[in-house]
DNA sequence: ACCTGAACACCGTTCAAGT
DNA sequence: ACCTGAACACCGTTCAAGT
């Protein structure tokens, strides 16, 4: 069983109680009091530093996301270029020092790019940003082509595709998922890289 | 207001209350003193007949969704198994008789399960969707599998791979794209078919 | 077997009251 | 500002008791 550090304050003792029971493998959610339990805390205060659960939630996400995704380097070459590739992939769905939101992101995205019709202007906007995300993807695959790990065919190609696959996972992340949808993310992106590497 | 049909027994009535609940636009989740209400029944009742709000969820949901869909062709063997599977996952990204456009359905879909507070109600109603869309593909597969088209391995697995692509389409469908969006969507499912499938 | 409705153990949020 | 804890309006599930 953890011990709570000592000498945080209320907030962080939150943040800390919040993180661990993340930890504690399925089914341990996160509810109002057993946060504030864990924190030693009231729930009264809870509120007061995170007026709502998801204000928690968002704030609790990036710090164990971070706990577990901190390399960067597509050039790692002690690393299988599998892992290198989902990683990077990991990190387009969920960027270094992102203080955004995937709710918060898609409500935008939303917003801007599907609810009003589009200007010639956002839509041009829309498509640069997904150019960008190709650009990066096909950066990655060019680094293990050059390496031979990748077999014979389109890279732009199975960019699109890989670029579908994220897509698909960061809705996972905005909408309602179960306590497993890490794994399932993880499990979901070793499916689809593994399909383009050499065996 | 829709009038409950006469001559129902309970059962059916629960069934035909979660259905027209489910039917109600943003904000009308399935609760249990909701549904029992409607049907004019007790919670005792309902429970009696679905143990648990996920066995009522996943009676109701095959049948809203058999409203929509028709049959699925995967049985026709005349056609090769890659443009089978192919042709179900482009049905469920634009149902048959589809009177709503990709576009209304994401700003439906991410007003309700999104842009709102989720409560546990929404929640269950979207993981239940997400759910029975599961159910689908792995019937799917599964009808494969038994013609021996299908390697050995995870079927559910595949499934949420597969939910993931189509997710990911449909997200393309609604957002602002090239013309050549048709195009790029038929040769991404068939680089995510393409992998599952014995060569 | 089918049904009732109270009771139980939760949940997230609000708020008057304290320091 | 920070914190308390009771209260409120929900939730899903259980169960003794009826028909």
């Amino acid at each position: 069983m953890n011990e709570m550090p000592v000498g945080l304050n209320s907030r962080d003792r939150i943040l800390w109680a919040a993180a661990t029971l993340l930890g504690e493998g399925p089914g341990a959610a996160l509810s109002v009091r057993k946060v504030a339990a864990r924190a030693e805390v009231s729930t009264g205060s809870l509120r007061h530093h995170f007026p709502t659960q998801r204000a928690l939630m968002d704030a609790v996400l990036p710090i164990v996301y971070d706990l577990v995704f901190t390399d960067d380097g597509i050039h790692d070459a002690t690393i299988p270029p599998r892992d290198r590739l989902v990683a990077a992939l990991q990190r387009l769905l969920a960027p270094e020092g992102a203080k955004t939101k995937p709710r918060e992101d898609w409500l935008v995205a939303v917003d801007r790019y599907v609810r009003t019709e589009p200007t010639r202007a956002t839509r041009a906007e829309y498509l640069a940003l997904e150019r960008e995300l190709l650009r990066r993807i096909e950066f990655c695959l060019g680094v293990l082509r050059e390496e031979g790990a990748l077999a014979g065919g389109d890279d732009a190609r199975r960019a699109r595709y890989l670029v579908t696959v994220v897509t698909g996972l960061s809705v996972a992340q905005a909408f309602p998922a179960e306590d497993t949808r890490l794994q399932t993310e993880i499990e979901v992106l070793y499916t689809a890289v593994d399909y383009l590497l050499k065996q």
